[in-house]
DNA sequence: ACAAAAGTGTTAGGCCTACACCCATGA
DNA sequence: TCATGGGTGTAGGCCTAACACTTTTGT
């Protein structure tokens, strides 16, 4: 009994975030899992996260899970839901804050602690632990809505992209398509993009043109927000 | 130490809901506070809430205090944000999740438990016990996103109200003016009102037209949510 | 008489949508 | 040579925003 050693005169539940990790390989929207090493739910896949220290804040717990689990440094994260059902953890109460992140692909290395680390795609996630399925169906809403108030795509691509990337990035996200020229014209009109490179006199058309993000004017409309129609 | 009967191996927070009650009196936005009758803040003005109990979800504890502290019964309740400062409580570590609802001022009756319930509006509001004044910020922009999205008068106003008070519920919420005669064009065009009642052949100018809404058209709408560009 | 509330319609500009052709390349 | 990807502009419709006058009533 000298084990359990925190006493409450009311029943506690344990607290945990969780963080769900997208990312964009140019064509599709990824997500990365982890694979448990321990029980309950041991070699099934889940989200990276763990307990609240009694120290820390949720945002702080949910970065710092997310470095321990993945070696992802410094990433922003987004609350947008806390699951609370009764049963969600068999081992104890467990309610769950959940997060999530934008990430450049590039930017996980395969070498941490995070071997048992790896991206999927939407149509390959396998059974998730607990109910992480919400989650995820959560996440992807709550994904939708923010793409609509401020611009995500310096999160999620490369430095330099093409119109088509950026794109498919938006088509991926909100599961519609485009017509390429309207979406061509409205992204100019925000006044984000920047052509990165001077295309050499005679750059034959069938090379695309590389953009890059006004970093000032992607700092503004994400503080502000914008309104995007879809 | 027999008080302490609950044992955990790691520390636990305690956990609380807490949730933001709008009303709208035809005129300004209301928040329903508490006073609150024992320490910490005895005296000071909160939103109801209170601990989560181990056999029912977050949700349930919204409703369930809302219900013992203002007596208002069925109400939806939306998740908004877990705010999880570590000093939010001087007790003990406490995380509360955050609820906004939307009630009808009619609805509350004076009598209840909560003889010190009271309506304020925004530049009433007294400051407010542990980190309220936040959660309160945070609420009031949800409100505002939320109203982009779905219909919120029928939760607001009486069942039958005319055109300047829906306008005046919008116009409190956002914290804008719209121009008289665009706003009624943008309503009607929504399909989502009614003609209350049949205005006798010479209704003098100046007694306003009554709406209600169309309960089918505003659950479709609110199901299905719609964009409303403000 | 005057102020305040309510009813009502038009116009111009901007945004969205739909749509087609040309060029270059790789298969 | 054909399919593919990429660059580019226009016309119509819809929505938005700006805007004024009349009626009635209460003070």
């Amino acid at each position: 009994m000298e084990e359990f050693k925190y006493h409450y005169k009311y029943p506690h539940p344990a607290v945990t975030t969780d963080c769900v990790i997208f990312g964009f390989d140019g064509v599709s929207i990824k997500v990365l899992l982890i694979q448990r090493g321990i029980e309950p739910f041991k070699g099934s896949w889940a989200f990276p996260g763990g307990f609240l220290k009694m120290d820390e804040t949720a945002d702080e717990c949910a970065k710092r899970e997310l470095e321990e689990e993945t070696g992802l440094k410094n990433i922003p994260v987004d609350q947008f839901y806390t699951f609370t059902s009764v049963d969600r953890d068999p081992r104890e109460r467990v309610i769950t804050i959940a997060y999530f992140a934008l990430v450049r692909m590039g930017e996980v290395k395969g070498g941490d602690d995070a071997s048992n680390a790896r991206w999927f795609s939407y149509d390959e996630i396998p059974s998730l632990a607990f109910d992480h399925d919400r989650i995820l169906r959560k996440a992807v809403s709550a994904l939708k809505i923010r793409i609509c108030f401020k611009p995500i795509g310096f999160d999620l691509l490369p430095e330099i992209f093409t119109m088509s990337e950026l794109q498919n990035l938006y088509e991926a996200i909100l599961e519609i398509k485009f017509d390429r020229r309207n979406f061509y014209n409205k992204m100019m009109k925000l006044g984000l993009l920047i052509e990165a490179e001077k295309r050499p006199e005679n750059t034959p058309s069938r090379i695309p043109v590389k953009y890059r993000f006004n970093p000032d004017k992607y700092t503004e409309l994400k503080q502000k927000g914008f309104r995007l129609e879809f």
